[in-house]
DNA sequence: AGCCCGACTTGTCGTGATAATG
DNA sequence: CATTATCACGACAAGTCGGGCT
């Protein structure tokens, strides 16, 4: 492979890289940066040293060189400059060692069908080159020695009742052990819940005794917060300055953030059933809209200019690569993009120098000015980094799924064979597929089924009455192919998957800048019934196959335009608007209001860059944390209504980790989140618990009891004054007004920043807290606990594999054998030592003669396996219900991961898979020093 | 000031691939 | 070597949140 060299740009870089990033593609978007720069100026009220800026962590090598710059300096600060470093890594790793969630299935409730083809992935693609100093970077990282790791218990610091039947003890405690906070959570709290995660409050109490680890932390940030002009007890004060009563304890706990979170959450009981009886009805406005922000000056650095960016040259297609290249900006190469090359280097650098806002910040000008600009082959390129996500973009479209192919297997209507049409029949395979989903006999799928098809069948069709239908023929038909695709022989199957790799191998890429990055799902979706989760009212409906017709294509302005793959028809529309990071989109034949987008993949270095601004923005929340937990405290006893509701939603964003709570229309699953609450949902548990029990995002039950402060118990308990169960419980809020008050408190906060945070402060304290011995897999099962308490307290549940159980009591048999063993063994030694002869085996013949010491040796070597089974039992059990996978994948700041595995000598492939150590590329080169 | 469009992140599940087991 | 358990990864649904328009 070829490496790539890149180019960073660096436009203040002052020494930023020096170290050791390294970094690959391209140099970086210049798009947006955090923007929390320039946010923060605006911020009226803080005195802007102040302003947030988190000062970098002195330890961190990059990053803290990345805010270094800015921040350092002034208010100004503006830009920060991330530098992304894509790999693109491949790389041989292998994955092996997470364990994250997997499927399984089946809850029971709700249960997913399966579909119909996929694909083998594979994609061999992902040996891009990986750029030299990846390598180095990876090299830096042990590599892997084994493949097994983890495994082993993964102890649960939660449990939930009904595991109690395992036993307890097993490794918990060895992690625990160390670990005295969590436990002192934990008892202090909750009954029988689970534990660690009940939480306490906020209360400062508890906290304070964890203090002393974060004590050290915060020393360390301390200096490093020598930048900001203004100590953050300062502006603590200044906002809380009224002065809650509370505020002692809360003082202290700034001291350590960190170990708020601990307490943080407690665990839920899982299991997700529907809950019904959720009354929604009154769905708010949503209204308002933030404040806006105008970043107004931004100035951009001069600086370095930039390299011209290096295409990964790949086998690929877009005509203008050609294997020279490598040095040679595509854009260069292309003809038509010609004017691209000044466009490129110039807004990079500007864009890079610029502060930009978040996301996008330039105002209208989206469009206008994309369009102008790059038609006039951008003249501004240097301040008008603002909402620009590329300057050069080729791709070619998306592909299609096949025709459909007509079986002619008929089913019965009224016991008769029934002649359909192709699309018809189509409709009717679709449902004879999902015979045995649950879906199949929920009444409102069947209801949407029978409509959208009988707008197919026609007016005069005999087909009337669902009742009558019998789509067994067609499902049977559908096994036997299943069976006969599972038949084929490996070399057949291999034969298949090269074919559709070759098809599907131009969709795959995109040129972005001048560096080749994957594209996500470029495969349309294919017709079907959609299946949503929970009471979905429209579950059921036809999703209708999409056409070019109904498809937008984003690209280039000077790249070719994709061709549209059937023939004679030909795309709605083509767009180059670089504003945006999508490749095309069409609307969601279910919810016409809704797009279904093509992105690149999460490899790419706009993925990463976006990533890395969410994480940085989480830690900036660690400078405001204690003030702004200070702030709604004070608020709990607020006389103005709204500031209450506000303050305890706050609250419980951030103890909880809920989710902001969007409100949602009739058609749509009626889930919840914290402004949607509704007062059913929480219930008051005297003294001071509160019970909560809801339905979330994809209708995952959330069900906790924690305790709270005693304020925010009685201000639930008003806000329930006078309203019935359907009623929402915050009454005066809605998430705009929620996100908006948050911005006040640090810029470009939203509620979903709280979730990040927390995250990402809990893995990084557990896994700081723990000593550095132990062997490579029990390290690894340690980053398992604090992965696992990280999924509890997001609630990120999966449901329960249909084998469950029946591997459950598989391993209960095996261990009653061993039991049965080690009784005897027992019984042997007794009489061994008695000089008696030994028990006859089973089979009634004697055993020979062993020794006493032998016995012994046998007895405590089938100890330690049952004590082994045991452990991994329990740890099945406790995680049955747990998905670790998605907060590694969207919650925790990889480079944490990344930094304690080259402390702990632990290969980073145990950690990540490999999409994941794709996805992560930017966070490989961190210092090991780094912390959260 | 609210509504709604638009873009992008987050989340669960199914399924094929791969590793572990008997 | 055949099965079964685990893992990886894609599919696609369902959130969040900002911005522009009225």
């Amino acid at each position: 492979m070829a490496a790539d060299a890149c180019i960073k740009p660096s436009f203040f870089d002052d020494g930023e890289d020096e170290d050791g990033p390294a970094v690959f593609k391209r140099s970086n978007t210049a798009s947006k940066r955090t923007g929390l720069s320039s946010e923060v100026k605006k911020l009226s009220q803080r005195p802007d040293g102040s302003s947030g800026r988190r000062a970098s962590d002195t330890p961190n090598g990059q990053n803290s060189s990345i805010l270094k710059g800015k921040s350092v300096s002034s208010a100004k600060v503006s830009s920060i400059k991330l530098s992304v470093t894509s790999s693109n890594a491949s790389t041989s790793i292998a994955d092996k060692s997470n364990s994250s969630q997997q499927s399984s299935e089946i809850n029971e409730e709700k249960k997913p069908w399966n579909k119909p083809q996929n694909e083998p992935n594979e994609d061999s693609d992902d040996d891009r080159p990986l750029s030299v100093r990846m390598a180095r970077a990876s090299g830096a990282l042990p590599k892997c020695e084994s493949p097994n790791v983890l495994k082993g218990d993964g102890s649960p610091v939660c449990k939930q009742s009904d595991k109690s039947k395992v036993s307890i003890k097993k490794s918990d405690e060895d992690f625990e052990d160390n670990i005295p906070l969590s436990s002192k959570y934990q008892s202090a709290t909750l009954p029988n819940y689970q534990s660690s995660n009940l939480l306490k409050g906020l209360g400062s109490h508890v906290r304070s005794s964890l203090k002393s680890d974060k004590t050290k932390v915060n020393i360390k940030k301390s200096d490093e917060d020598l930048e900001d002009d203004i100590p953050l007890s300062l502006k603590f004060r200044f906002k809380a300055s009224a002065g809650p009563s509370n505020k002692n304890s809360y003082d202290s706990d700034e001291d350590k953030p960190l170990a708020c979170k601990l307490q943080q959450n407690g665990s839920s009981k899982w299991k997700n059933e529907q809950l019904k009886s959720p009354k929604g009805l009154n769905k708010r406005p949503l209204s308002e809209s933030s404040t806006s922000v105008q970043s107004s000056i931004k100035k951009p650095k001069p600086s370095v200019t930039p390299v011209p960016p290096i295409v990964k040259q790949v086998t690929v297609k877009a005509e203008a690569k050609t294997d020279d290249d490598d040095n040679v900006p595509i854009a260069h190469r292309m003809k038509k993009t010609a004017h691209s090359d000044n466009k490129s280097i110039s807004t990079k650098k500007a864009t890079k120098a610029v502060s930009a806002p978040f996301k996008k910040t330039v105002k209208n000008s989206k469009k206008l000015a994309k369009k102008s600009k790059y038609s006039k082959s951008m003249k501004v390129p240097p301040s008008s980094g603002e909402g620009q996500k590329w300057t050069s973009l080729v791709h070619n479209g998306v592909i299609f799924p096949p025709p459909y192919k007509p079986h002619g297997v008929k089913m019965l209507y009224n016991g008769q064979p029934v002649d359909l049409t192709p699309e018809q029949e189509e409709v009717a395979t679709m449902f004879a597929v999902m015979k045995d989903t649950d879906y199949a006999s929920k009444p409102r799928f069947l209801e949407n089924f029978m409509n959208d098809w009988r707008q197919i069948l026609g007016k005069n069709h005999i087909i009337k009455k669902f009742e009558l239908c019998d789509f067994t023929p067609i499902y049977e038909w559908h096994e036997r192919e299943k069976e006969k695709k599972k038949q084929m022989s490996a070399e057949e199957k291999k034969a298949l998957k090269e074919e559709k790799l070759i098809q599907e191998e131009k969709f795959m890429w995109a040129i972005v800048d001048g560096v080749k990055e994957k594209v996500g799902n470029f495969r349309v979706e294919p017709p079907g019934l959609f299946r949503g989760r929970g009471e979905h009212p429209k579950m059921g409906k036809l999703k209708r196959r999409i056409r070019p017709s109904d498809i937008t294509i984003n690209i280039g302005t000077g790249a070719p335009i994709p061709e549209c793959p059937i023939p004679g028809e030909s795309w709605k529309e083509v767009k180059h608007d670089n504003t945006v990071t999508w490749l095309a989109f069409w609307n969601d034949p279910i919810n016409t209001k809704e797009f279904k987008y093509v992105f690149l993949a999460a490899s790419s270095s706009l993925k990463g860059q976006s990533d890395k601004e969410k994480y940085e923005k989480a830690r900036l929340l660690k400078d405001y944390i204690n003030n702004i937990r200070a702030k709604y405290t004070k608020d709990f006893v607020s006389k103005d209504v709204t500031k209450r509701q506000i303050a305890v939603a706050t609250y419980l964003i951030d103890k909880l980790a809920l989710r902001a709570g969007n409100e949602k229309d009739d058609d749509e699953a009626d889930t919840v989140g914290c402004c949607t609450l509704k007062v059913e949902n929480v219930e008051l548990i005297p003294p001071n618990k509160l019970q909560f029990d809801f339905l979330g995002k994809d209708s995952i039950r959330y069900f906790n009891m924690v305790e709270v402060e005693l304020p925010v118990y009685k201000a639930i308990g008003q806000f329930r004054e006078g309203k019935s169960d359907g009623e929402n419980l915050f009454d005066k809020l809605d998430t705009s007004k929620l996100n908006a008050h948050l911005k006040e408190l640090m810029p470009g906060l939203t509620a979903k920043v709280f979730r990040t945070y927390n995250a990402s402060v809990t893995l990084d304290e557990m896994l700081n807290r723990e000593t550095k011995d132990g062997d490579v897999a029990e390290r690894i099962v340690i980053y398992q606990q604090a992965n696992k308490e990280v999924a509890i307290i997001c609630n990120h549940q999966r449901s329960v594999s249909k084998s469950h159980s029946t591997q459950m009591s598989r391993l209960n048999e095996k261990m009653d054998e061993l039991k049965a063993v080690l009784d005897e063994l027992q019984k042997d030694l007794v009489r061994s030592k008695k000089g008696k002869p030994l028990l006859k085996g089973a089979d009634g013949k004697p055993k020979k003669n062993l020794s006493s010491e032998a016995l012994e040796r046998k007895i405590s070597q089938t100890s330690a396996k049952i004590e082994k089974m045991e452990r991994d039992m329990k740890t099945k059990e406790d995680l049955k219900t747990v998905a670790l996978g998605t907060s590694k994948i969207n919650y925790l700041d990889p480079r944490i991961s990344v930094a304690w595995c080259k402390r702990l000598e632990v290969p980073i492939e145990k950690i990540f898979n490999k999409s994941l150590l794709a996805k992560f590329a930017w966070a490989m080169d961190v210092d090991p020093s780094f912390r959260f």
